[in-house]
DNA sequence: CAGTATCCATGTGGATACTG
DNA sequence: CAGTATCCACATGGATACTG
């Protein structure tokens, strides 16, 4: 049995109290939204890449392999706009923009970790498990 | 500035490091396969309400406002194959099945609520950028 | 350079009739 | 009861031509 120390389970009775944690409660921007935000395929990258120094958008375009310049963009705005990336304008010919991650996106990238952790420890178990439910699904279809 | 130590941004130069831990590394299921399972709007749901009794199809149709039975059935089956939820199936007619989270699945909820607090401790610092971005938009918009 | 605008393919998900 | 199968609406996202 797992014994670790998981909080939640012993608060959240119903789906309700739940909901309260994931969909809504009090703060102003629920938690949905924000697991919305990071789990595009995008967001992390970019947040990432741009955490050490800032990054002009081609660079981008360039380091993030397979993104169009569409994605690119919106997930720009998307993030600017939540305030974890900071859009600077340098008003040249040809213009110059460049993007940083704020202090704020780098707590979210490191809350990310988590998930990131618990998936290296239980990605073989996942795998098995796939294995071995396929594996039944196969049989069935045979008996069929 | 944030002084908390954030390891990763310290090992991580390259995009192509933040793939790694991302995108696939030496695990079999890569981490982004696991964000995309957990990310939907049904999967965090179901495993909460089935933590701490086993639930019935039924009772999860009714329990989890608005999941369409498709939807329901799909987050089901997936979780299933997963090894993040357990399905016993009671051969008696009408049929009986019970759905229970696995201790796995709650060590996920547990990682899951390090975002959920990231969410309430900026929630409003968000609120906030985005309610200044929109009015510089609009800002913008009048201007021309 | 740093985008915007447009078109189109695909995937995701709701509603619901039907079944063992 | 616990699903499966089908149809359809809409959102997501790629490719790319165009622009200040």
């Amino acid at each position: 049995m797992y014994q670790g120390n998981i909080a939640v389970p012993e608060q959240l009775r119903t789906i309700e109290d739940a909901e309260c944690l994931i969909e809504s409660g009090e703060c102003p921007i629920p938690p949905r939204e924000i697991l919305d935000r990071i789990a595009g395929k995008w967001a992390i990258l970019i947040i990432v890449s741009t955490a050490r120094a800032p990054r002009r958008f081609t660079e981008l375009e360039r380091l993030i392999e397979g993104i169009s310049r569409r994605m690119l963009t919106l997930t720009l705005r998307n993030l600017e706009r939540d305030g974890l990336l900071e859009r600077t304008v340098y008003p040249t010919v040809p213009p110059k923009v460049e993007y940083r991650a704020t202090e704020m996106a780098l707590e979210l990238y490191e809350a990310m970790l988590t998930l990131t952790n618990w998936s290296r420890k239980y990605s073989s178990a996942v795998a098995e498990a796939r294995r071995r439910y396929d594996e039944r699904q196969a049989a069935e279809c045979d008996r069929l």
